[in-house]
DNA sequence: TACGGTGATGGAACCAAGTCCCATCACTCG
DNA sequence: CGAGTGATGGGACTTGGTTCCATCACCGTA
């Protein structure tokens, strides 16, 4: 089935993340990470629009958020909603096996400016996904922006502490601890 | 005092803003964008980062805000002192005067991702330079993060309210409803 | 076995962003 | 009037990103 190597956009997105841990985003060319993986300038283009998307490029994560906030049970409110949507997110992303991988994929985005930039608009789009996946069940306009703006708070936080714990933590639970944090927070405001 | 024609980057952000408006941001160089200002390609750059910049020049926004935060009443709670801000920004920044033109600005941002994600790091760097500010009067770090966050949601929304207004509303009053409204969604989470 | 179709690839030519460096020019001060 | 200072202009260069075309590996079919 699989003509050639396989696989090339893994291997683009592996080569890169090596190489800007080693030398730096800046210092790295796409010509480089072409050839560390075996191919040409072209095709590393014909995979990522851009030299940013090289490390955001597995992104089906805002149609998982969307989805599990409209798998939420009927009864569950907003934040309810967004808490479903976290733990699949530490089901399916967020996992054990891949803490490591993404922890150091993370290390190089905070160390670059552009990255950071890429990064920022991604977030927002996530919002935006989860905000319309709450009006969708109904919620207002304002609550939904409010509860989506929350959840990824929540997220953020969760996340600073999963990246950074050497045992095995499950992202789902420190998601929820965090959420529960943020809700009891929104009441000293 | 001053020598050959003053202004330069004001110059060279006006230019740039037309130009935009007119062909786009993606048909526009740099050169054409330093012409229509009277200079070369590396007057330019000697005044803006690069050629995003241009549009997101004017940033004090940070300092104000965070000033206007630190100048608050000690009495004030965390989305008082945000209110504050807020009311600062109105009387700053978001005056009738340059309402035109900071909606024909927004205008050109909203045409293209590349100003979208510049833009998204700028608001980044808002609501922790506000978050920061509160952190600084003693609210407790989580609280400040989520009232930043509510502030920074209550500017934008008052924003895309007041940017819309034909009449010479007053961003303040804009605001400090936007806020009220977002306060009041968080008891539905 | 031979042949054409398909899809991934490589590479060259090209444009624009951004950097570096140096010459130049306008103005100021002694 | 001459030296210093600071903004400027412009050219050479690297890299990101686009476009176009030739090539190559595999597949199905005759």
């Amino acid at each position: 089935m699989a003509r050639w190597e396989p696989n090339a956009a893994e291997r683009l997105a592996h080569a890169a993340l090596e190489l800007f841990a080693e030398r730096g985003y800046e210092n790295t060319t796409v010509i480089d990470i072409a050839q560390r993986a075996g191919l040409g300038k072209s095709t590393f283009f014909r995979h990522f629009q851009d030299k940013r998307e090289v490390l955001f490029g597995g992104g089906t994560m805002n149609a998982l958020l969307a989805e599990a906030i409209a798998a939420a049970p009927a009864t569950a409110g907003p934040l309810e909603a967004v808490a479903h949507a976290l733990d699949a997110a530490g089901g399916e992303v967020f996992t054990p096996a891949r803490r490591e991988f993404i922890a150091r994929r993370q290390a190089v985005i905070a160390a670059n400016p552009e990255l950071q930039e890429r990064e920022a608009l991604k977030n927002l789009a996530l919002i935006a996904s989860m905000a319309d996946a709450l009006k969708r069940r109904g919620v207002a306009d304002l609550t939904a922006r409010v509860a989506a703006e929350l959840g990824a708070l929540a997220s953020t936080i969760a996340f600073e502490r999963w990246s950074r714990t050497a045992a095995e933590d499950d992202f789902s639970e420190i998601a929820r601890q965090a959420l529960d944090e943020v809700r009891a927070s929104t009441a000293f405001c």
